[in-house]
DNA sequence: ACAAATTATATTGTGTGCAATTTTATTTTA
DNA sequence: TAAAATAAAATTGCACACAATATAATTTGT
């Protein structure tokens, strides 16, 4: 087919290897993930919570750019796994409270590999990594 | 929670920009593909038959870096709606052959506006978009 | 040639993502 | 202060993603 709309083939795309290496790196984990019985989107949950000890749901919402039709199934599997309890906040009743438990605080410590043994799965130097990581912040800052 | 494991905190993962970005993106693309009645994964299918016209599953799925699981039942709708064909190669039964009908080559000309609106949601500079471009490309290439 | 291995696609089941709607609680305003 | 507006989660419904398995066709090895 002529080439009539350049802006229209894959190989012009910016978002298309976004989403493409996005998930390919989302595959890498899943080993690793497994043996913590965790999926991404739940490790990057408890990786809030690992830093935070507590969140409502609208402000983990905002770190994580998802809303509660993820992340209500999502934490309630994570509140049956034993790592984290949901209740409603006292002064206002609508936020809902995610906590850390003791377990969700021990499972820390095993997850602690997981960073080390992907970082060899990313071919690119330091300086090639600082520089994709600026531009994907900048991207997420200035455009949505 | 104390800086035991820096590697554990989402500020300094590579993967969750990335996994962030990603799905940022895609949905600033909706407004315009619902328009054109295209989900995104729809969308970057159709571009790859507005190139190439004819392509089996097994490359298609290499293209897109999608599985047959998710291919099947999405190029089934896109039969539905009129804009391919699937049929099976006569030289070998097992190779499905999706084909582009007229009405999926008149969606292209309707589609030739979705870069071009999209390319002002992207708040990078032409150089930065290169060097993204060529960083994500060096990621999915090396390590995927 | 024919059983075994391989290959291509389809199916099944689980877990997101997200838009749209609903429910419940709080805040604002007439 | 009571109705209207707003806000936070939950629910619903649809469309991916993908691992695992199944099915059917082809190729390989003896």
């Amino acid at each position: 087919m002529e080439d009539k709309y350049p802006g229209l083939k894959l190989g012009n795309q910016l978002c298309f290897p976004l989403y493409a290496c996005s998930r390919e790196i989302v595959k890498k984990y899943k080993p690793f993930l497994d043996e913590l019985d965790l999926t991404y989107t739940q490790y990057i949950t408890m990786m809030v919570l690992w830093e935070k000890e507590q969140i409502n749901v609208k402000e983990l919402g905002e770190c994580l750019y998802l809303d509660s039709g993820t992340l209500t199934p999502l934490l309630k599997k994570l509140e049956t796994k034993g790592w984290v309890t949901r209740r409603r906040a006292k002064e206002d009743e609508r936020v809902l409270i995610v906590t850390l438990t003791q377990e969700g605080r021990n499972l820390r410590d095993r997850a602690a590999m997981v960073p080390e043994k992907m970082s060899c799965c990313v071919k690119l130097t330091p300086e090639e990594a600082r520089t994709l990581y600026t531009l994907l912040y900048k991207m997420l800052g200035d455009c949505c």
